[in-house]
DNA sequence: GCTGAAAAGTAAGGCCC
DNA sequence: GGGCCTTACTTTTCAGC
């Protein structure tokens, strides 16, 4: 949790592992100008300190037979921040959320759902949206197209 | 390319991946109950296939220093698809654009852009969003908290 | 033909400098 | 922070079902 100095050889490891996490730590290593001993503590002490979070395989959701992505923007009633808490546990609990953002403007909250079908999607709203209480309305926007989608955050070295 | 047949235990594997990609192919092998070089083979085919994109390590960009996070939802002034592609390929071109959908309803196109500060926001929006002859106006929604960020497509075992 | 078993190659991770 | 060595995992080859 406590702040941990992050130099430059640092934000290289971090920019190279997160665009393949499957680079071997000699490779890593040769990369960043470092020996190999030095190049796995560094990325040990960025996991330890919780900047890396955990390595996961990106799946082609199209590849995995049918999926419906959707972007749901919900505007809330109120502003009661332990409806707020319970609404956003909801969202926790729900697989097919896969992001939601709480934001300011003309919405509150930004879902991005993975369903299989519009059925599913109807569960999923009537056991979230419509039973909660601080759900005003929502609107709800079917993804044609995933255009780019990255998990790398940009980082300056 | 070519449609490759996935039984449970390909899901199983998908699963257990999707999570943790640092799992050795020994642990995996016996959490899907066949044997190693079994396992091997079945991750190299899912590869090969292209089900698993790639690998990558997760950050936490809030340990990073300063970063926004934005949600911009976009609404053009037709359906040009040359434009729309001449647009799409700017997004590629943009680190800060993390996600880029195409949707219907009552935008086009919704952003997750993150920059450092809102100067990179400016001059991000100058040189794509102004700039489009195809962008009729757009909408940011300042990210509060990031409630949920999950890469994991929910998959039926 | 696909699966499991054994062996060889290779990288990770601890210890000392 | 870098070099060496042990340990353990990956990965290929081969035999069996």
């Amino acid at each position: 949790m406590s702040d941990v100095e992050i130099d430059k050889i640092d934000r290289k490891i971090i920019n190279l592992l997160q665009q393949n996490s499957q680079i071997t730590n000699l490779e890593l290593a040769d990369a960043v100008a470092v020996s190999p001993p030095t190049c796995l503590r560094r990325v040990r002490r960025l996991r330890e300190a919780g900047i890396i979070v955990k390595d996961v395989s990106i799946v082609d959701p199209g590849k995995l037979g049918t999926h419906i992505e959707l972007i749901v923007s919900v505007e809330l009633k109120g502003d009661d921040r332990v409806l707020m808490d319970a609404f956003e546990k909801t969202m926790h609990a729900h697989d097919c959320v896969m992001q939601c953002y709480l934001v300011t403007g003309i919405t509150d909250y930004v879902l991005v759902v993975c369903v299989k079908n519009m059925a599913e999607f109807e569960r999923f709203s009537r056991a979230t949206l419509y039973a909660s209480p601080l759900v005003k309305r929502f609107i709800t926007l079917t993804v044609i197209n995933r255009v780019k989608y990255q998990t790398r955050v940009p980082i300056e070295i």
